[in-house]
DNA sequence: CTGAAAGCGCTAACAT
DNA sequence: ATGTTAGCGCTTTCAG
């Protein structure tokens, strides 16, 4: 009964033209007469037709497909711009295949291959640090792609992103305003990963700058995710006789982590230590106290990556690199450094 | 400089075989003499081939891709299903294309068209309520799928979920054997959405059980995020007279704003209000109070839908329906009913 | 086990 | 503006 999937013959047939108009009258329909167009739309809907993607993109070397590789799917600022990237892309006619490494620097290269093995018109990449067989690979097979979230120093690559070194710059001046000297560092794994780098770079640079020393205990690598912060906390407080003023956090989750190991072992926030994020994840607004973080842009990076990928698809002209704003949000969680003890 | 991408001619070229002999190779390894698959994989290696995806799934006619449709990707508990359900497709040989529908019906039927359209070998979406359009459509193209978060009462679709019915049940019965009387309901639109409808049912099922009065003005259809929640808080406490001793959230995140809006507005959770939701994401643990809710096994989910599709797809015989458990899980946000009033 | 050859369904010259 | 036709790169009979 489910009698053969129409094709696009069928539908000349039936429309009683070639089939050289029937695909014309799809996909440039203002290079055929509109009783042309007419007698295919009719055909197309009679016959309940739907394209056979594969032997489009076979034909016309285009599959209409972006796909992108996150770290992780999950980790709410990454949604974030997945769910826009996605709609974006929706919108100007490309779909989304969707993958994710997780902070696993093979996996990426395995993940990419079967990527193009299935072949995409573009890609959307987190970060500009990635492995040789990564670029090689795009390059060979000439794909447009851009790096989402970073800058790109050496300007060889297109790039929707911010300074992630400035932005933790700017949060780091902002606590050493309240005071703070002993400050510790939560982070996370860094190979691979220049985002992890350039925010704990750009914290020890504004410590630098303003005098303070910095003890190598006093940075953990903790998983990004509420237990590495509960993690980290257990291991800067109650492993040392001088507690840290501050933790300051390479990502939201671990501070939320954090907050919320303070609060089941009794430490007051921001009293007795303040704690700060990066991400900016609504759920920051809602803990006790609210987070001081950075906005990233997650969303705006969804959005303005999916349409520059476009634009480079497309061969329109697009400026190399599209710096967004990553302003600081200051909010309860960051106090005044506790009294001289 | 970017030669010609190498075909699979090239490769047999090269490796002295036939085209016949070089794509067996490829898919088929153990039905060619070890001598050729040798030289092939040699000649692959040497050439840096990459198989064409738009050919091989003409020629095949299988895309070894799959469609998932989520009415949102950024909700924690769809992203948590999402991530498992792109690994586990991932592991099986699939690539995962993505999309979401906001929850607008329409939208769900243009989106699916334009997958079918691109090719995929399989389907997943969210719940059992679906538009005409939609069965219709991978009826038509016979393309094998499968429903999740809901059984399917029908027993005609291959469902991986839970009875939100019972859960709510089961949730109503902690709720009211803590004494509460005065029961509140934060819904969201109940259209196209059956989870929704059953978890409303399944609460006024256990209310009606305790000849406990239901009253329409203390339910509230909001948004399915924090910022609904808020709302719902503020529709239900502030404009009545006798308010409410427990507000029964849909999903977390609602019950999430709730818990914020209380906070905001000094209302003491739970002896003033006891508030519970339904999803069971990370964050409910992490509120002050923590949230009782239902653990909806979301990555269990994404895992078996994949597995599951993908049976359907191999031809594997597979029971029609999954169904998985969806405890009640009771924290400090419910607590005993305020003194009567 | 291997080679030859016929498509898969569409696009994009090219010619009219 | 439309028809004709030659592929796109692969899988899959079918012989051998």
């Amino acid at each position: 009964m489910t009698s053969r999937r129409a094709t696009l013959s069928d539908v000349a047939r039936l429309a009683g033209v070639s089939l050289g108009s029937a695909s014309r009258a799809l996909s440039v329909p203002e290079q055929v007469k509109p009783a042309t167009l007419e007698s295919v739309q009719r055909a197309v809907e009679q016959l309940g037709y739907v394209r056979n993607g594969a032997a489009q993109a076979l034909a016309s070397r285009r599959t209409r497909m972006v796909a992108a590789i996150y770290p992780t799917l999950n980790n709410p600022v990454y949604a974030d711009s997945i769910q826009y990237l996605q709609q974006t892309l929706w919108d100007h006619g490309y779909r989304l295949m969707i993958a994710s490494h997780e902070y696993k620097h093979v996996r990426e290269s395995e993940v990419l291959r079967g990527i193009v093995e299935r072949g995409v018109d573009g890609l959307v990449l987190v970060g500009t640090d990635h492995g040789d067989d990564v670029f090689d690979l795009v390059r060979q097979y000439d794909i447009p792609y851009v790096l989402t979230w970073s800058l790109d120093e050496t300007r060889y690559a297109h790039c929707v992103g911010f300074s992630n070194y400035d932005a933790a710059y700017r949060l780091a001046r902002r606590v050493i305003a309240r005071g703070h000297r002993h400050i510790a560092l939560c982070t996370g794994v860094a190979d691979g990963n220049e985002r992890v780098r350039a925010r704990a770079e750009g914290t020890l640079a504004a410590m630098q700058e303003a005098g303070i020393a910095f003890h190598p205990e006093w940075r953990v690598e903790v998983p990004f995710s509420f237990e590495g912060g509960r993690e980290a906390l257990r291991r800067l407080w109650d492993a040392r006789e001088t507690p840290p003023g501050v933790i300051i956090c390479g990502t939201d989750l671990q501070a939320v982590g954090v907050l919320d190991a303070c609060r089941s072992r009794g430490i007051a926030v921001p009293h007795q230590l303040s704690v700060t994020g990066f991400d900016d994840i609504e759920l920051g607004q809602l803990t006790t106290p609210p987070l001081t973080t950075v906005h990233v842009p997650a969303i705006d990076i969804g959005v303005r990556a999916a349409r520059h990928v476009v634009a480079l698809i497309e061969g329109k002209a697009v400026g190399a690199e599209l710096a967004l704003e990553a302003p600081v949000i200051e909010r309860e969680s960051l106090g005044n450094a506790p009294q001289a003890r």
